[in-house]
DNA sequence: TCTAGGATTTGGACTCTGTCTAACTCCCGG
DNA sequence: CCGGGAGTTAGACAGAGTCCAAATCCTAGA
């Protein structure tokens, strides 16, 4: 996909087996256009910033819905908010604390070795390594 | 230090700068005896358990205190609350999504490896490796 | 022992993120 | 041109965490 559209989106959506409306459409564009990490709150802001049209719930309803739905993925890192991520590949972050930037890191290069077995009954939903950095003193 | 005791909790604290009070070392006797991962709530119902002496804002306030001199670390998995942990050391966490159970991995056994060169200016603050599993279906 | 003053604690108001609900709107198939 | 299910909405609500000004605690002098 070399570059994103409205159109795009709304078949993007429904590979994901998600109905694509207008607002659903906004709300992936903000994301998938952008390719970065947004809070809920910002993409409320980008995707009223012309013209209010959507609503806190329909933004929260439609994240969880696309994360449902494997179409995008969250990223814990600050206590007090969820980062939305357009990119759902194997990857880690690097995490700005005093700044909030969030980055990625490619997972081809980064090894990760040794870890215990895990507990029988148990498997494995995802590994998250965050580097978190700041500027230094 | 083979047993905690509400007396080692006060040298524990002087030893990290922190005036040791009552409701200082109740706090840091519940996290420290018990070797877990608390929420504030958790730590406030247990340090409130028998009589209630201490109050929410003292809690945090006291959390707070004991990260800033180094003496807890928290831990970001959930989104909805944050996790204190005693074990300052390095190690890694692993989370049972489902009950929210969260267990300490070895830091020694091990490896991250190929992790790109940080950004000019600036410097690591910590890695967290979280490994997300759940019960299987 | 008494006391002033800084350190600590406190209740409760407040903020913020996120959820819930019941009503409303949209849209499509018949 | 409906009828009805899917989607959206405003606003109430919940829970974690912060803030504040007042109350309390503790200790270093006198
Ligand atoms: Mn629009
Ligand atoms: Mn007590
Ligand atoms: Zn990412
Ligand atoms: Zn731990």
């Amino acid at each position: 996909m070399l570059q994103y559209s409205r159109d795009n989106m709304a078949e993007l959506l429904r590979a994901h087996d998600i109905n694509p409306t207008h607002q659903r459409i906004e709300i992936a564009y903000a994301l998938f256009s952008r390719q970065e990490h947004l809070s809920a709150d910002q993409v409320m802001t980008i995707v009223n910033d012309r013209h209010a049209e959507t609503s806190k719930a329909t933004v929260y309803n439609t994240l969880n819905l696309f994360l449902e739905k494997g179409l995008i993925r969250e990223v814990i890192v600050d206590p007090s908010k969820v980062f939305y991520d357009p990119n759902t590949g194997p990857h880690h972050h690097l995490y700005e604390v005093d700044s909030g930037q969030l980055t990625d890191i490619d997972a081809d290069d980064v090894r990760i070795e040794g870890l215990p077995a895990l507990p029988k009954g148990m498997e494995t939903v995802g590994i998250d390594l965050i580097v978190r950095v700041k500027r230094t003193a």
